[in-house]
RNA sequence: GCUCCCGUAGUUCAAUGGAUAGAAUAUUGGUCUCCGGAACCGAAGAUCUGGGUUCGACUCCCAGCGGGAGUGCCA
C-alpha cells in the first residue's frame, strides 16, 4: 500500500506532492476527487512547497480549514522526505528533508538526465516564425527582440524533446522595392559594386528614393510601374530584386551568426506570392470572406470588434497583402511540414492582425475539416526612444543592430582587457563577444516581453548586477574551482554527507525550481521566468560560494560542497544555453 | 468614438489569487591575510485613485485619472 504511494524522487518535486495528495484524498470521504491540492513553491521561511488547497476546499464545505488541514496530515503516509506543518488559515508546508536533497543530487547528475527528466510525453512539430526583417534595409534595434525571443524559445522548445522548424518570414515582397528600383535606375547603380558596405547603401538609395516620390506625383507613379513590372515577372527588375534581397541576406547572416541562430527556412513573402491564389477561391466558396469596397475581406461576426474591423485578404486594386501570404504560409506550414503548432514573435501592434488571420483560418481549416496548427501570437512590447514614440526606421536615427551589438562587445572588451591586462587579443575578443552579446541577450529576455522599454544604452550594455555577465562570472567560478581540485565537474563523486549549512541547503533548494521555472517559462512562452530563475540560482551560488569555503581539508564536505556547484553549473549552463547565453571558463 | 496594453522604491524591472510585495541601480554602512571584488553582508525606500468580488487582491470585476498602441487597402 504505501509502496505506490512512497514519495518518487521527482525533477519537479511538488508533482509528487501534488499526487500523493490527490491519491489519498481520492478516496477520503471528507475530500473526493474535487479536492485540488494547489501545490506551489513556498516562501523560504515556511517551507520548500506549500499545499494550499484546503482553503478554498473547506470554505465551500464550510468546514474549518484548519481542521481539515489537520485531517490530510494524518492521512499522509510518514516519509523520511518531508516534514509538513500548518499554518496560518490552513497552509499545509513541506519542508524537504536533507535526505530528500541528498537523494535528489544524485539522481539528477547530468545534463542528459536533466533533459530526459523535462522531457514532453508527445512531442510536437513546431514552426517557430522570427526575425523577419524586411530586405533592401538593415537590421535595427527593433528586430532585435522577435531574434532573441524567437531563437530562445525554440531552443526551449528542443530542449523538451519537440522538433523545432526556425521559419525567417523574410518581407521581401513589399512596396519598397518600386521606390528602390526606381531610385537604383535613376542614379544608375550597379549592384554588383556597392563597396563594402552594401546594404547601407541600399538603404541610402531607397530613403533617397522616398524622399523623392513624397514631394513628386511624377516620380511616384515611375516607382509605381517599377513595383507593377517587377509584380508581373519583368526579367531586369526581378534580377534587381533577387540581388537585393541577396545582398540583405548577406548582412543579415552576419548577424545571425554572431548570435547564433540558424533558420532552416527563409522562405518569405515572396515565396507565398503565387499560392494566394486557391485561398481566396477557397474562402470564397466557403463562403468566410466577401467582396467590399473592391477588396477581398473577412468579417467575424461573432466578434465584437470584427465583425465591423474587416480584415483585408486581397486589395481593391487586386493585389495581394500580408494578410493574404499569411494565410498561403499557414497551409504550406501545415501541408508540407506537417506542423502541429505555429509561433509567431512580433511586436504587439500585430495583435488584431494575427487574432484574425488565426480566426480565418480555424473557420477555413474546419471548413475543410483538416486538422488546425495551435496558432500562438507570441508577442513583445516595443522599444521606444527618449520621446517615448516608437523608434522608427523612417526618420530620427535608427540605431543598427550591428552597431548596438559592436558597442556592447567594445564595452566588455574595455573590462576584459583591465582584468587580464595580459591577455592575447585573439581571447580576449572571444571572452568580450560571449560576454557583450551575453548582457544584450539576458537585458532583453529578463523582462516581461509584453512590456514596452525605453531604448538606453546603460540598460542594454549594463554588466554588473542583475545582468548576463553577473551570471557568467559565477559560470567561470565553479570552472575555477574545479580547475583547483584538477577534477572535471562530473568526475565529482556523490558525498556521505547532506547538504547542511544553511547555504548549501538555500542553493541545494533553489536547484529543485529548475523544472517549475522551465514549465512556467513554456506555459507563458515568456523567456524571463527561466532568467529570473537563472539570477536567484546564481546569487544562491554567489552567497554560498562566499561563506562555505569548497576547498577543505575534510573530504566528504568538499565533496558535499563540489557537488553542489557541478549541479549549479549544470543547471546555469543549460538554462544559459536556452537563452542563448554562452559561457566561459574564465572571464 | 470603439478595442487592447501598461501605471509597483528616485530610476529600471520581479511577483501561476496565498502568508511580512522581491531584485538591480542610485544613496549609504560594512566585508578586503578571500577557492576570482564583474563578488558578499547590512540600512533606507514602492502597489495611480475610488468602489466591488474573495477566507485572502499588485493580480480578478466596475468607474475614474495618466501613458502608449490598434482601428479598410503598410508589415
Amino acid at each position: 500500500m504505501l509502496g505506490y504511494r512512497s514519495m518518487f524522487i521527482e525533477f519537479d518535486p511538488s508533482v509528487s506532492i501534488d499526487r500523493i495528495l490527490r491519491e489519498i484524498t481520492l478516496e477520503n470521504d471528507a475530500f473526493g476527487a474535487s479536492f485540488e491540492p494547489q501545490v506551489r513553491p513556498a516562501d523560504e521561511r515556511f517551507g520548500d512547497f506549500q499545499a494550499n488547497g484546503i482553503l478554498p476546499f473547506a470554505k465551500k464545505a464550510g468546514l474549518n480549514p484548519r481542521d481539515l488541514a489537520q485531517k490530510l496530515i494524518g492521512l499522509l503516509p510518514h516519509s523520511d522526505f518531508w516534514e509538513t506543518s500548518i499554518a496560518g488559515p490552513g497552509f499545509i508546508n513541506f519542508k524537504l528533508s536533507p535526505l530528500f536533497f541528498k537523494k535528489w543530487i544524485e539522481k539528477f547528475k547530468n545534463a542528459e538526465s536533466f533533459r530526459n527528466a523535462a522531457e514532453v510525453k508527445k512531442p510536437q512539430k513546431i514552426v517557430v516564425d522570427f526575425s523577419s526583417p524586411n530586405t533592401a534595409k538593415q537590421m535595427h534595434v527593433g528586430h532585435i527582440r522577435s531574434t532573441i525571443i524567437g531563437e530562445s524559445l525554440a531552443r526551449l522548445f528542443s530542449f523538451i524533446g519537440h522538433e523545432v522548424i526556425r521559419d525567417n518570414h523574410l518581407g521581401d515582397w513589399g512596396t519598397q522595392f518600386g521606390i528602390l528600383l526606381f531610385a537604383i535606375k535613376k542614379e544608375n547603380i550597379s549592384l554588383e559594386d556597392l563597396g563594402t558596405d552594401p546594404i547601407t547603401k541600399l538603404e541610402n538609395l531607397y530613403r533617397m528614393g522616398n524622399g523623392w516620390v513624397k514631394d513628386d506625383e511624377n516620380k511616384l507613379v515611375q516607382a509605381r510601374e517599377e513595383l507593377v513590372k517587377l509584380q508581373n515577372g519583368n526579367p531586369e527588375n526581378l534580377a534587381l530584386w533577387q540581388k537585393i534581397k541577396d545582398i540583405s541576406m548577406d548582412s543579415f547572416l552576419g548577424i545571425y551568426k554572431m548570435l547564433g541562430v540558424q533558420f532552416d527556412y527563409s522562405l518569405g513573402e515572396s515565396f507565398y506570392k503565387n499560392k494566394v491564389e486557391p485561398v481566396y477561391e477557397k474562402l470564397l466558396h466557403h463562403q468566410i470572406c466577401v467582396e467590399n469596397a473592391g477588396a477581398l475581406v473577412v468579417f467575424h461576426p461573432e466578434h465584437k470588434r470584427f465583425s465591423k474591423q474587416p480584415f483585408i485578404i486581397r486589395k481593391s486594386d487586386g493585389a495581394s497583402n500580408y494578410a493574404s501570404t499569411d494565410l498561403a504560409t499557414v497551409e504550406y506550414r501545415r501541408k508540407e511540414w506537417q506542423s502541429e503548432q505555429i509561433i509567431y514573435v512580433t511586436d504587439g501592434r500585430q495583435r488584431d492582425h494575427f487574432e484574425q488571420l488565426f480566426m480565418t483560418v480555424q473557420k477555413w481549416f474546419s471548413k475543410e475539416k483538416n486538422i488546425c496548427p495551435i496558432l500562438k501570437h507570441v508577442w513583445f512590447g516595443t522599444i521606444l526612444g527618449e520621446d517615448n514614440k516608437a523608434i522608427k526606421t523612417r526618420d530620427g536615427e535608427p540605431i543598427k543592430l550591428i552597431d548596438l551589438l559592436n558597442e556592447s562587445i567594445e564595452r566588455a572588451k574595455a573590462l576584459v582587457v583591465e582584468k587580464n591586462p595580459d591577455l592575447e587579443n585573439s581571447e580576449v575578443s572571444r571572452r568580450a563577444k560571449i560576454i557583450g552579446l551575453g548582457a544584450i541577450r539576458y537585458a532583453d529576455l529578463s523582462q516581461d516581453r509584453t512590456l514596452d522599454y525605453v531604448f538606453s544604452w546603460e540598460k542594454l550594455l549594463a554588466m554588473q548586477g542583475n545582468t548576463g555577465p553577473y551570471l557568467q562570472y559565477a559560470v567561470a567560478r565553479i570552472h575555477s574551482i574545479f580547475r583547483k581540485v584538477g577534477l572535471k565537474p562530473n568526475e565529482i563523486r556523490i558525498s556521505d554527507y547532506p547538504p547542511t549549512s544553511d547555504s548549501e541547503k538555500k542553493l541545494a533548494r533553489k536547484l529543485l525550481f529548475f523544472s517549475g521555472a522551465i514549465k512556467q517559462t513554456i506555459k507563458e512562452l515568456k523567456p524571463h521566468f527561466l532568467g529570473t530563475y537563472l539570477y536567484e540560482l546564481t546569487t544562491e551560488f554567489s552567497s554560498f560560494y562566499s561563506q562555505n569555503k569548497v576547498v577543505v581539508e575534510e573530504n566528504e564536505i568538499k565533496f558535499l560542497r563540489l557537488i553542489l556547484c557541478a549541479r549549479t553549473l549544470c543547471v546555469l549552463e543549460i538554462g544559459l544555453d536556452i537563452l542563448g547565453i554562452e559561457t566561459l571558463q574564465e572571464m
